[in-house]
Order: structure tokens, then C-alpha cells, then sequence
DNA sequence: ACAAAAGTGTTTTGAGTACACCCATGA
DNA sequence: TCATGGGTGTACTCAAAACACTTTTGT
């Protein structure tokens, strides 16, 4: 008789700032107590693993997600949890966490967002999930539109720019970024807006959801380099 | 208590005169006995994934696979086994079929290679693994250098040529391709050889892993267009 | 007037694409 | 000598890359 149970765990990521952020909650009970790990549980014999990782970030963190991407599926390491043999199906997800209000003790836990440069150290095998998380956000980044789930829905060009070279790790140019983009026409653009601070006022954009799933129908493919 | 059962599913594909070809079984037992499934089984207690997916390969086809990728976890359908919840971790392997000898009869069970615009309807939800398989596959050939797995060590670049052809459905310039592959730098050319039949002889190569290895290690980034 | 940030256009370069003829063999 | 399949070079085109100055605001 197979004795091995199934858990879910969500690698939620967010920016603000030049930076980008990891959602962690800090465990009170359990082999790990005290430790940081990713939100994520056990799932229940009738639901299916997508509900479980919106529901167990809803419970541990107040976090609603409605999408998120099935990331890897940890279970060659025999030993990954101590209580026993655990796989673990891992999602990612993207969220501006200004729109985000963490609960910080629904059962009993803390949830914190943790800059990627500074994170804790994550128990069980949560700092390779961790890795394994960013290094698809870097992919992705190039060849689809992630970008607009992490900045608020209006947003000035420069914070998309900071975005893309946060994650990217690349300078690139502000003219050439700027017109690639445009150039795609899947964002409308909002007029000019005071910005705090000094300079000169920007535009804010949106992204147009709709627009972009015309065009993929149309066999656009979004794509973008950072030499 | 949970009660959630793991297993693991392999969509290995091979390739042969123009056609791809999915490594298919015939279950004689069970809920789907006289079916035509993919290989697969539930994983042991103390048995890593990659290596259940290996073990039921070999005792269900004789298939030797050294390299599967993780393809993607099943688990949002509660009722894609009819016996109880179960949730299969789906593998992707590439042969060249003329290695393979197929065991007809291990374990009491028929294996067969099925061109895949002419497989037998298939239990359980593995048409729709199948799918996701050919979807990955179709994905990854534009950005790894997949193809060589799927050839005899030493090939023509016309049975390149058709391979690629087939798995991305395209026309496309054979000089433009042989160029862009040879630039690449990590064929060796075997000099020439009599091919049967009618025609001028042909050079053969050979994929050279060490030297595609070496290129990644300097920032090399494989990738293939077909307009 | 100066500092800060935003907006914009042109030229250069290189990779992708299109395209057609000659070569070596078997029949 | 003809049919079959293999091998090769050049010109064009378009998108990416490089590049610098002007505008609007706050101080």
C-alpha cells in the first residue's frame, strides 16, 4: 500500500522599489517551527491541486490569487519533509503587493514579503523551489507578459523599465525598450500624470488584456531580448 | 488522513522515415484492461520520481532511458482514475526507435510504437498528456537541441532536415537551415558515406555534447526559427 | 537657472530570408 | 544520359542596436 502524501506550495513573488520580493509565512508548529518556508500545505483527497494552493495562500497568508502557473514537482528527494515521503507540486505566482494586505496571523502564522536579496533561510527543500521559482520568472519574462501582474494596473513606463531591468539584471536602452513595446499595441495610453518628486510628469499606461489575446489569436508571439 | 495516490506517466516519442511515433502499452488488467495506455505505474514509497518512471519504463517496454524531463503533474481532475484519486507526474523521453528493441510481452503487457496521427484512443486522461507531450516537444525544438536524441548517432543532415520538418509542420530552405545548424558549431562532419538507393552521397555528423556544453558554459543560447 | 526625470528620431548593423545552379552517384 | 538527392553562395530586407538632445516640472 503507496504511503506517500501530496502537498502543494506556492512561490508568490512581488516588486516594488527596484526590487523583488518574496511571500514567505513563518511556521509555529510542526518540524519546522519557527523556520520561514513557502505558503503551501497538504492536499485534500477531492480538491484539485490548483485549489489547494489558492486555498492554503488564502489561509496563510490572505492572499487571493486567481492564477497561477504549475511550476516542478519536487519528489525525488526521499527526504524533503521529516515526517516522511512528501512530494510537493509547486506554483508560481506574480502579484503587485501594494494590492495585497497581509493578514499577519490568520492560524497563527506570520506572512512577510521578503526581498529575494535578504531572504531568511527557508526550511525543508524551499530554497531550491525558491530557485527553481525565480529562474522560470527570468524566463518567462522574455516571452510573455508577466510583467503587468507585478506593477500596479497604472502604471508609468519607467516603473515597467525598472521591473524589467531588475529581473533581467541588464541595462538596456530607455528609446529602444520604450518603442518595442509600444510597438506590440496592447497598451493604452492613460495622458500625463504629476508624478511625486522631481521631474517631469509621465504618462501611465495599462495593459489591455483583451487586446493581447486578439493578437495572440491573430499568431503574435511576444518576445523580448535584453542584449 | 490523506489518501491520494502518486504516479508516474512516460510520453516518449521517437522518430523514424518522416513520422513521430508515441510509445504506447496495452494495460491487460485493471479498471482499463485491452486499453491502449502510456507507460506508467505508482511510484514506491522510497523511490525517487525520475527513477519510477525509468523502472516501469523498462519493465513495461524494455525501453532504456537514461534523460526524461519533467513534462507536467496531473492532479486537477479528481476522477482521471476511475480506482481513486490519483495524480500522475508526467515525464518526456526521446528515442531513436531503431535502438530499442520492444519486449512484446513483459509483465504480460503488449508495447508498440503508434504513428500519432494514428494512435488508438487511450485510457484514462493520456490523450490529454499525449497533447501536452507534443506540445512540449514542439516548444523545446525551437530552443534545445533535442533533435539529436531522436536520430542515429551518426545521421544524414536530410533525415535532420526531415525531422525537423515533421515535428514543426514547416517548409522551410534547407541552405538557410544546414547554415544556421553548421554555425552552431557542435557537429563533427564524418565525411562522406554511399546512402542506398538512388542520389549523390551524403556527409554524415555527429552531435557533439561536450562541445554544445562548452558553448552554454560562454552564454551560448540555442535557438531556431521557422518562418 | 539648475537639477531631475520624461519624451523622442535617425543611422548603422547584422541576422534572417529568398533564391538557383552544379555535383556525384545508380539505373 | 537521365533521374535522384546532395552540396553550395549572394543579394535583399527588416528589425535590433547604438546613439544625444529637448521638454516639463520642482526647487
Amino acid at each position: 500500500m503507496q504511503d506517500i502524501k501530496v502537498a502543494v506550495d506556492a512561490v508568490v513573488f512581488g516588486y516594488k522599489e527596484e526590487t523583488l520580493f518574496l511571500l514567505c509565512i513563518k511556521q509555529k508548529f510542526g518540524p519546522m517551527a519557527d523556520s520561514w518556508v513557502l505558503p503551501g500545505g497538504l492536499v485534500q483527497d477531492d480538491e484539485p491541486l490548483k485549489d489547494a494552493v489558492k486555498r492554503e495562500l488564502r489561509e496563510e497568508t490572505n492572499v487571493e490569487l486567481e492564477y497561477m502557473d504549475q511550476l516542478y514537482t519536487f519528489g525525488d528527494d526521499i527526504k524533503r519533509d521529516p515526517r516522511g515521503r512528501v512530494i510537493a507540486v509547486a506554483y508560481l505566482g506574480l502579484v503587485d503587493p501594494k494590492r495585497l494586505e497581509l493578514k499577519a496571523d490568520t492560524d497563527a502564522l506570520d506572512a512577510q514579503w521578503f526581498p529575494i536579496d535578504a531572504l531568511p533561510s527557508l526550511g525543508y527543500d524551499h530554497e531550491l523551489i525558491f530557485e527553481k521559482g525565480l529562474e522560470r520568472l527570468r524566463a518567462k519574462i522574455h516571452y510573455e507578459p508577466i510583467g503587468f501582474d507585478l506593477l500596479e494596473e497604472e502604471f508609468f513606463f519607467s516603473e515597467m523599465e525598472g521591473l524589467y531591468r531588475t529581473i533581467t539584471g541588464r541595462a538596456f536602452d530607455r528609446r529602444n525598450f520604450r518603442k518595442k513595446i509600444l510597438s506590440f499595441g496592447f497598451l493604452e495610453d492613460l495622458g500625463t500624470f504629476r508624478r511625486e518628486g522631481m521631474g517631469r510628469p509621465a504618462n501611465k499606461f495599462r495593459f489591455i488584456e483583451d487586446k493581447y489575446n486578439e493578437l495572440l489569436a491573430e499568431g503574435f508571439h511576444f518576445e523580448l531580448k535584453f542584449a
